[in-house]
DNA sequence: GGCAAACATTGATGAACGTCAATATCGGGG
DNA sequence: CCCCGATATTGACGTTCATCAATGTTTGCC
């Protein structure tokens, strides 16, 4: 849970000089993390009302209602997306409120492109 | 299996004026699709050992022994990826030559980028 | 201090997934 | 025509996942 695949520096398996640069096996599972937690359409959802929230942010009230989960079920997918440098966990008061991480879904974006 | 998930014209579910875009529930089950065949570190690998196969396609043969599977696994990964929009499937005599589909990616990418 | 609200965690359950062994299908050569 | 090599399909098995009900934890307020 203390890993954050985004961030990785994409390094390779092999040693030397890569006479073909094709994914490793370590970096193929960092970033199968990171699509494994864009593989299902509810928390994709939640990603797209976080990002077109005002302010940029949502707390788990305004989240459970569009998506017609429990609060639990949220919670978990939340966790998810927080784990995988996703999202961004604010807590202020009783509320926890969640944005963007500023840049993470191009890089998620630039994992695919680069591969 | 005659679905193209990365070929939608990105619809939304609601009707009218929409007050805020977010993500519908059809469209976000067709993107998770993508992402659930993207959401795999061996499919990863075969994009990425197509991707750079010298003349931009590799047959079964060429992509069982960098994986460490046996070949009905592979198979099933192209499948998937075949089915996904990622992937050419083009047989030739005995042998099935994979390629990337051009733009799925970006494509792909973009479906990131513009939830 | 104690209650209520917001959120997280646990446990259980059914579905989906990755993998392999075995088998089937298809194409080429002798 | 039959055999062989390359690939696809089927069936089975263990694991992971999404979901919910129930419960735990934390915070603000009276």
């Amino acid at each position: 849970m203390t890993s954050l695949p985004l961030l990785e520096p994409a390094t390779d398996t092999g040693c030397c000089p890569p006479a073909v640069p094709s994914l490793g096996a370590a970096e193929a599972n960092d970033r199968a993390a990171v699509f494994k937690a864009l593989a299902d359409p509810n928390r994709l959802r939640l990603l797209s009302i976080v990002k077109s929230a005002q302010g940029g942010e949502a707390c788990v009230c305004d989240l459970t209602d569009p998506l017609d989960l429990t609060q639990p079920t949220v919670s978990h997918h939340l966790k998810i997306l927080v784990d995988a440098g996703l999202l961004h966990r604010e807590k202020r008061g009783t509320w926890a409120y969640f944005s963007l991480v500023p840049g993470a879904l191009d890089r998620a974006a630039g994992l695919l492109v680069n591969l």
